[in-house]
DNA sequence: AGTTGTTGACTTGTATGGAAGTAGGCATGT
DNA sequence: ACATGCCTACTTCCATACAAGTCAACAACT
């Protein structure tokens, strides 16, 4: 899974090597909206906040580039990027695919373990208190990891992390936008099918799950319009 | 597209940035099997070769590791990875997932012109040359870069590219294993659905397309079998 | 007033030296 | 013969210095 570090009052540690953890560290404050758009980072600057010398944040900042989260203009400056409008709408064109073919796997095998670990989860999703989204978007990374896991295909979930930060940070942006209890229920359906084998209902409950966010994204943009790039009609996607 | 360039004689563009030409280059020469997998790579050693100082090289470095081409152990050395036989079928995975639906949405709608395109590129695929199974991978590249773009997920093209590479490796270590008419007949087939806006005939088509390197991956195995990583029985994914 | 040119303080990119850690050869001691 | 410890030559990682480009403020000129 994506290791959001808690970034408030973190520390390096002298042990391990610097530039993974600033990595680490930067990709956190910029998904978690710490860092917004636009906002100008400099490498000296930050290598003196965190008492090290320029090279290992330089370093940080190349991986996260290349993850499309961080700008790099030569001699200008490094900007957080912008949210791609697109990037998004492609990374969970990705997720749904990849994710129904999971569920499907699933249920066509029928697996009474994972679906008790399922339902346990859902118990603690329900638990989550109204005021903390933070806490329901870690247990809705954990419930669709258990289920790549159980499909044999956990490295998939590596693999689509740079994909997901995209959708991440849009999450994480409209907090309070979510409608949790209405999630659960997908998530409770889900499962349900899964537990019934029934293949093809599975796959489409998983499938208008994950379409849920293009319901939240244009009163996004509504209300940040300039946190977004590359902004566009979605009404094709739904 | 994954700009695999021709490193043979290549020379640095000194106007543009060392870094990221160092790692074009490199990658290009992983993923088409010039630098074996566990080549020991130096640092000082590259830099040397390409007149540059170590820093870019380095930075090179860090990009491919993280796109899991190469293992930077500290204080040891660098090595070009071995393909990681899990990290291959999980991609395979991926893939599937994502262009059987990218099939399913080009053949809902159906896009004479597209189709045109399509026709004109499987000529192009049938006139390869018999030795020459490098023209084929590219002219394969297009055909299924050009589903996608029609599909209007252009990017989700760019982002698999680090999954996709891991699936490059073997095909290009695997050069004479193809068999090239097979698939273009399987192109065409897929070509013909589309245009017969038969959805699930396509989507159908589209998945054994890309279960076609599972028949390759045994006999790869047993061919090079210290090429790879985390081997296991892929029969369950047949 | 408006334009141009220069200067200087910024930025990222590259080069280089040293710190810390690893691995293997080799002499020494048992 | 064999185990132990040192020594040397490597490696990556980090710090520092310099090079080159950018931008804005400002002086000088038309």
């Amino acid at each position: 899974m994506l290791a959001l570090v808690d970034f408030d009052g973190w520390k390096l540690d002298q042990l391990k090597a610097v530039s993974p953890q600033l990595r680490l560290v930067l990709r956190s404050r910029i998904i978690q909206n710490d860092l917004r758009p636009m906002t100008r980072l400099s490498e000296p600057e930050l290598a003196k906040e965190y008492g090290v010398s320029r090279q290992p944040v330089r370093e940080a900042f190349i991986t996260l580039m290349n993850e499309g989260l961080l700008e790099v203009r030569p001699q200008r400056g490094t900007f957080v990027r912008r949210i791609d409008f697109e990037a998004v709408l492609n990374a969970r064109f990705v997720r749904e695919a990849v994710e129904a073919d999971i569920v499907r796997k699933l249920a066509t095998t029928g697996d009474s373990d994972l679906v008790k670990d399922l339902r346990t989860q859902l118990e603690l999703q329900k638990n989550v208190p109204e005021g903390s989204p933070e806490r329901f978007i870690e247990l809705d990374e954990r419930f669709h990891m258990t289920l790549a896991r159980a499909a044999g295909v956990a490295k998939v979930w590596d693999n689509l992390e740079v994909i997901k930060s995209q959708m991440d940070r849009v999450r994480f942006i409209t907090f309070e936008e979510f409608p949790i209890s209405k999630l659960i229920d997908q998530h409770e359906k889900i499962v349900d099918f899964i537990e019934q084998m029934a293949v093809s209902r599975a796959e489409d409950a998983m499938r208008s799950h994950l379409r849920e966010i293009l319901n939240s994204l244009p009163r996004v943009q509504e209300l940040y319009p300039d946190y977004f790039e590359n902004s566009r009609d979605i009404s094709s996607e739904i």
